[in-house]
RNA sequence: GGGCGGGUAGCUCAGUCGGAAGAGCAGCGCCCUUACAAGGCGCGGGUCACAGGUUCGAGCCCUGUUCCGCCCACCA
């Protein structure tokens, strides 16, 4: 038969194959639930990616991961729902748009507020699709006819119910109080979305206050000198002797005029540090502000929207607030106050968006009340009901909860879930309500207007997991697939995003979201480094996948997640799974050289057959449990290692003299079980390379349908044959140790060599003859050992193989000194285990058995090794 | 300041129950062999960061040290 005997291309074409079967599956509503139909519920919300985003490595991993459970589970008899949509993602989305917009010349306030939602909506229409298409690239098996978007109407309403409820619970308040300001973004941040930039050089400078008797003065050191434009007290420790008498004095402003009072505070103020006295900016300070609270203190804004310095400031009004530090660090200098600077590292609060340095602003804002939603959330998985992968995550979002402070939830942005609240001209009154409201619900009186504000991003996206379920209404969808099964995401949106959909899937639900969250790593170039645009070694998804085909890029991404770890991309590591879905497309077109219709089910196995039969039983079964332990990277390295060095290395080759010999029983057996491990091999590498599976299913004779539908292959299908592993394991012994014999002593492959052994041996190894001869080209005979021979010891008894060829002697001695070290040392180690009272004592009955055994062995082993030795020399 | 993770072959990483240290890639040698040279066969390569401790026995458990990475908090 010749090797091109095949319909199968030589090799295969990814790109063809995804043209061919994606569009297939998506018309054909394979990935579609339903409700309805059997089985257990599995669902996977996804993360949903910002409409404004392009996908990047970790869209990609991310989502490869969530496909193989999905598919894993769909085909393992689950009734999957694996639930796409995007995030409309407030802030990052506005100032793209804002941004496109600038770059025409329009500004967002000129257009107005109803003109520029009318932009954005328009660009979301037009660009918003972009990472969907994407997704599907990578052979995602999303349900598509659920997709939703946080500000479709079902999740609007959903927002809204959310707020209200919270509202009428005490649980939303509004309040005035200093917040995270950013004066680029003019809106109002939650604690989360400030960023904080390490190691900062600036300087500590230092600056006298004089008393206002005249008495003398106190200094104090800041590294924000603009801020004492709001100073409203100077601080101290209330035990300090060097300034406790002076509490209750007051200082003079020396460029304001005004007069600031001394205060006592213990919690403030470490009189170790510095100079043990503290200037005090209440309004623009988050410590200062608590202490301005304790002692009644005037919460003096200095800074307008923007962080100029307001009128408040005196002559430095108008000023940018970095511009005012250099003005008044030159005129306190001049009046003579200046104490001096030193180099001070410190960490700057910028904004996550938009990088402004943050400035804290007294400023109305809504808030969600955390305590009481936090607990339970901590409780849930304290108790097991949620646990993550791995484990030590649930520190982190512990840690987090326990101490999470009340969340600003308002911001000052145009494209947003508008806050459900309307402020009544007339009496002040705020109406929240789930309707628009038409008249305050305090006075009746019509004229109400919305507030302004939007809310926060993350806000729709806590309530993500049961609002694309329908919530609040009560549908069959949120029946069946709430809670859901995993999360899978990465550790930067712990808090942003698990920890909030917890404490608002219980609330509203009263169940977790999810029972499993499985955190991946973060996807870095080969050298470790965070990929980032600025740096140039971005890699870009669908480049990869254009060049290596998404089943390998896929298989690379999953074959790296190792728990725990972040993942080292590099192409070569994608050459690796190029390699094997090659090495395993020849395999099957080796297949077909061979089977032709699908084979009937044989009287009787060979030995080989039923043993890779049941190595493919140990293979499923161990990608089982390593996916059900999140542990990809074994699941990767298992379906790699039977597939290569079991069923290509070994099977194959063993086939070969039943499939190229004569017709009859092997023959008609070894096309069964070639054909029966394809068949599993399809469906268990279906959820890893969907399109590769596909194609391997489609051609294999005799399937029908998808493979995608099938049932994912079970251990049970394959029944143990401890026999079958032992004789073939024996032969594998006899054939590596022959070819190693060969590659010591430079024997060409093509020399055929003879050996001998013992009876015991040359009968359990008879039947395997053809093996011998064309893995090992060795031909196996009884009778006494040769005179020029190769000794070896396979499966307890000695091989010798006969040396035809020239010996290299040099190369012997070296051999066998390299030998007898081996085995000397071997001998040294057992006996020194076995000559030890306390492990003969307690180690396993196993293990001391098999060391004495082994000792015997080897020292039988040593006595032949130094006879031939001493031949040689 | 508090916390988490990591340090194992040249590189990237496994190592589950404490019992003689593993894989991929890279390297070296041999081979175009009729599924596959995108391949086959064989080989070499280790102070498991360091120091103590527990144990008959430690990469694994305990204590300490050190280096790298990350998170949180604070920073007058």
């Amino acid at each position: 038969m010749a090797a091109d005997d095949t319909t199968l291309p030589a090799h295969y074409d990814p790109h063809a194959a995804f043209a061919r079967y994606a569009p297939e599956w998506e018309a054909s509503a394979v990935f579609r639930a339903d409700p309805d139909a059997p089985g257990a519920p599995y669902c996977i919300v996804i993360p949903p990616p910002n409409v404004t985003g392009s996908l990047h490595m970790g869209h990609a991993l991310n989502n490869a991961i969530q496909d193989v459970l999905a598919r894993w589970k769909r085909m393992d008899g689950f009734n999957v729902l694996w639930l796409p949509g995007t995030d409309h993602a407030g802030i990052a989305t506005q100032w793209v748009v804002e941004r496109t917009l600038r770059a025409q010349g329009i500004e967002r306030r000129d257009l107005g507020r109803d003109a520029f939602l009318e932009h954005v909506w328009r660009w979301k229409a037009e660009s918003g699709g972009t990472i969907v298409r994407q997704l599907k690239r990578l052979g995602v098996s999303c349900d598509w006819s659920r997709e939703r978007f946080t500000m479709d109407e079902g999740l609007s309403r959903a927002v809204r119910e959310n707020f209200v409820r919270l509202h009428e619970e005490g649980l939303i308040y509004r309040d005035t109080r200093l917040v995270n300001w950013d004066p680029v973004g003019l809106t109002a941040l939650s604690d989360l979305e400030v960023e904080t930039e390490e190691n900062v050089q600036g300087e500590l400078w230092s600056f006298a206050y004089p008393l206002s008797d005249g008495s003398g003065e106190i200094v104090v050191a800041t590294t924000r000198p603009e801020t004492m434009l709001g100073d409203t007290a100077v601080a101290v420790h209330p035990d300090d002797p060097r300034y406790m008498h002076l509490i209750g004095k007051t200082v003079r402003h020396p460029l304001l005029d005004r007069a600031i009072p001394i205060v006592g505070d213990a919690i403030l103020v470490d009189p170790a540090f510095g100079t043990g006295a503290v200037k005090v900016t209440p309004a623009h300070d988050f410590n200062d502000h608590e202490v301005g609270k304790r002692h009644n203190l005037p919460m003096l804004v200095i800074f307008t929207a923007d962080a100029k310095v307001n009128a408040e400031g005196g002559p430095y009004a108008g000023l940018d607030r970095f511009v005012a530090r250099r003005k008044i660090k030159e005129d306190i200098a001049a009046l003579g106050l200046d104490r001096g600077a030193k180099p001070h590292l410190m960490t700057l609060p910028k904004s996550q968006r938009s990088g402004a340095v943050v400035e804290p602003m007294v400023s109305t804002q809504w808030f969600m009340r955390m305590k009481p939603l936090a607990t339970p959330a901590v409780g849930a998985v304290e108790h097991g009901f949620t646990t993550f992968h791995p484990t030590q995550w649930e520190n982190t979002y512990y840690a987090w909860l326990r101490d999470v402070k009340d969340w600003c939830i308002s911001r000052q942005l145009w494209w947003g879930h508008r806050i459900p609240a309307w402020h009544c001209a007339a009496c002040g009154g705020v109406t929240v309500s789930r309707e628009d409201a038409t008249a305050c619900g305090r006075c009746g009186s019509a004229e109400v207007s919305q507030d302004e504000d939007v809310l926060d991003t993350w806000f729709s996206s806590a309530l993500w997991p049961f609002s694309t379920l329908g919530w609040p209404e009560r549908t069959p969808d949120l029946a069946r697939y709430y809670p859901t099964a995993v999360l899978v995401t990465g550790f930067d949106i712990i808090f942003f995003w698990v920890a909030r959909m917890m404490f608002m899937g219980l609330h509203h639900m009263g169940h977790v979201p999810f029972k499993d969250v499985y955190i991946h790593g973060l996807v870095r170039d080969e050298n470790g480094d965070k990929m980032s645009k600025t740096k140039g070694n971005v890699v870009d998804p669908l480049q990869a996948i254009e060049a290596h085909g998404a089943d390998a890029f896929r298989m690379t991404l999953i074959g790296l997640a190792g728990l725990g770890r972040d993942l080292l991309w590099s192409d070569k590591r994608v050459e690796t799974w190029v390699r094997f879905q090659n090495k395993a497309w020849q395999a099957y077109r080796f297949l077909h050289m061979h089977v032709k219709e699908a084979p009937a089910t044989p009287a009787a196995l060979g030995p080989m057959d039923r043993w890779i039969l049941a190595r493919a039983g140990t293979c499923v079964e161990r990608v089982r449990a390593a996916l059900d332990a999140y542990r990809f990277n074994d699941a990767a390295a298992e379906i790699y290692a039977f597939t290569w060095y079991e069923l290509c290395d070994w099977y194959l080759e063993f086939s070969k003299s039943s499939l190229y010999g004569e017709d009859g029983p092997a023959k008609d057996a070894a096309r069964w079980t070639l054909w029966t491990v394809f068949h599993a091999l399809a469906r268990m590498l279906s959820p890893f390379m969907p399109f590769f599976a596909e194609e391997l299913w489609r051609n294999l004779p005799g399937t029908t349908g998808t493979c995608v539908t099938q049932a994912w292959p079970k251990a049970s299908d394959f029944p143990r044959d401890d026999a079958a592993l032992a004789e073939v394991a024996l032969l594998q012994e006899a054939i590596v140790t022959v070819r190693r014999i060969r590659s010591e002593k430079e024997i060409a492959p093509r020399v055929p060599l003879a050996a001998t052994c013992d009876e015991a041996l040359r009968v359990a190894l008879a039947p395997h003859a053809a093996a011998l001869r064309d893995l090992a080209g060795v031909t196996l005979g009884g009778g006494a050992k040769p005179a020029s021979a190769a000794t070896a010891v396979v499966g307890g008894h000695e091989l010798h193989v006969v040396l035809e060829g020239v010996l290299d002697v040099a190369k012997e001695r070296e051999r066998l000194d390299r030998e007898l070290e081996r085995v000397r040392k071997s001998v040294s180690f057992l006996e020194g285990r076995l000559g030890n009272e306390g492990f003969v004592a307690r180690a396993p009955a196993a293990l001391l058995e098999k060391s004495r055994a082994e000792l015997a062995a080897d020292r039988e082993t040593l006595a032949k090794l130094e006879t031939a030795r001493a031949a040689l020399a």
